[in-house]
DNA sequence: AGCCGCTATACATACGTATTCAAGTCGCTA
DNA sequence: TAGCGACTTGAATACGTATGTATAGCGGCT
């Protein structure tokens, strides 16, 4: 009944020929003749033949399968961030079309997450994705560099950065943001989100954010920051905390759109109307144009930095190219501004 | 530089013993002494050994891996259901629980999805996840069954359903979220989702609709039924066009949270207030609370769905275990009714 | 002493593929 | 016609593990 899946010597026998050239006609050698890779072909069509992932991976010491890993803060919850959450569609695909599959796994499972995939051949490179405090991470992507494993990471080039790296136009996207604010009439605007050395990300926007009130003449008020995770219960904090501060402020950008929703819903709750005080987020998260009102946010292209994300990994992976990118931001303004 | 990846030969080496007892060692074979197995175990860690994937895959015939499987309509796009995506965390939990890695893909990557993966032993089974139309996929679940595959999907059970199944309970939350709108003093409920029998569980919480409608003494009007995908832009267009109908209505139940918020979103636009025409959702996708007014929808349990589906697929693959699962959902009341 | 039974380990092998090396065929030239 | 290269194919082997079978050690019994 449950019959013996086929092998390459199945497909050898029946296209009459040896299972040498049956490996070499599916891998597209060229030495085989054109006649003879058709008559394989037919045959493992027949019998419905794939190529066993583990003999093979085993043969050449190649697994063709990338891990993707979440590495975030926060316990059990197990709530990944949406924007991460928005690559993992576009990352399969790209994959695939590599020929690769991908793994997927979250940090916190094995205290040795970041060198378990390469040591016990599952994948030939790893896609580290979470905000959060590198700082704490560094030893660990030391002792990956150090292996000579592939790995890229999402977040901020650069200055002293390990291993290779994917990031959206940080900066830039916050000047924009500030500038659209700006351009809106509004002169106190407020920042949500944590600019310390931790999170590089963060802090690039801050710093885009600086430059555009400078440009405008605008002296930076200290008090018209605050702290906040990427996370709706501290967006809501936050905008709590700048309210009871009784400092004037017109407007909020806040380094995330979780954040930013956060804070929508605070302001709201404290009767104060949101295109009045303008908001302003980060991310373009599939919930930000559900919001109400819908979220003007800064877009990143999750479809863009999916794609770049897995091709510099596999650039990486076979041929040795290492190269950090940056993509481009753009402004997405909705009713929230 | 790059010294060899260490074998169990290796460890047996440096612990003094063959390489079969390393392997016995390691996967806890109780005929190996206390006294070798601490040997083993300490030159394994010294010489950071981990089994080889491939080769002990290829050798038992198992992957050790589960693919999961998102076959959703809808093209290029890429966009997957939010509510399958606050799946993915637990899962992958699970699944690391249970010693099985999580590989990730999509429909339409090939036309053969349905039995590559087992065909290439690349995984042991495959989780289904997929609104959509049944009907449309059966030939290809049919396949899967005659091969002997392993396979739960998310979904309906019951009646002639292909394969396992795990499920909520989506007549009971149809029936409480309608028995809520009717306590709230609301009489016109309106339908919003397509309960043809391409999409099971949608008809299963129209039944449930039904139920309370018809428990409370009210005759259903069909007018008040409006198909729609869980989309945001089809929950806007449905509820556009109970408008237009000119039917009267003061709440809404819509099938998913998506298409729930899509209607808000209408109702908001055509200046209809929405604690006032009362909205209910179904699912409790992440961007629910985020919603305003914060959506009252039928949670189903992220958590306990993710581990019902591994573990009942596991259980099918080790064990030969074969049972559908049916989870509680209980009604979660926010703002907007 | 001789034998049995039990435990702990070693030996040999198979899983299915990819690749190295050798060999065969053919056409062509000297 | 011998010989040489280009082109295809086959034979042999290695990848690293897990497991069936055999063996060594050892205590207890008659």
């Amino acid at each position: 009944m449950t019959q013996r899946r086929p092998t390459s010597f199945d497909i050898a026998a029946l296209a009459g020929v040896s299972q040498p050239t049956v490996s070499r006609a599916l891998s597209g050698n060229p030495s085989v003749s054109d006649e003879t890779r058709k008559r394989v072909l037919e045959a493992a069509e027949q019998l419905h033949y794939k190529v066993d992932k583990n003999a093979s991976g085993l043969r050449r010491q190649r697994a063709k399968t990338l891990a993707l890993l979440f590495f975030e803060e926060g316990p059990e919850t197990a709530v990944l961030n949406p924007f991460y959450l928005s690559l993992v569609g576009s990352m399969v695909r790209r994959c695939a079309e590599h020929g690769y599959d991908l793994l997927i796994s979250i940090q916190q499972l094995s205290s040795d997450w970041h060198v378990d995939y390469e040591d016990s051949r599952k994948a030939d490179g790893i896609i580290l994705l979470g905000y959060g405090d590198y700082l704490e991470y560094r030893p660990k992507l030391e002792q990956l560099v150090a292996r000579g494993a592939h790995f890229v990471r999402w977040g901020t080039g650069g200055d002293g950065q390990l291993g290779m790296t994917v990031s959206s136009d940080n900066e830039r996207g916050g000047f924009e943001a500030a500038t659209h604010l700006l351009q809106r009439g509004r002169r106190r605007i407020a920042f949500i989100g944590t600019a310390g050395p931790g999170f590089p990300e963060v802090q690039e926007r801050w710093h885009g954010y600086r430059r555009a009130l400078r440009a405008a003449g605008i002296a930076p008020d200290e008090r018209l920051q605050v702290d906040a995770a990427p996370d709706e219960g501290d967006g809501r904090a936050a905008a709590e905390q700048l309210l009871a501060r009784g400092v004037d402020f017109d407007a909020i950008f806040a380094a995330s759109d979780v954040a930013a929703i956060g804070a929508m819903h605070a302001l709201q709750q404290a009767g104060r109307s949101v295109p009045e005080i303008a908001v302003v987020g980060f991310d373009d998260i599939p919930a930000a144009c559900l919001a109400s009102p819908p979220l003007t946010t800064v877009t990143q292209d999750a479809h863009a930095a999916a794609e770049a994300l897995v091709d510099a990994l596999i650039e990486a992976i076979e041929i040795g190219k290492t190269a950090d990118r940056v993509l481009p931001v753009r402004l997405t303004v909705r009713g929230s501004s």
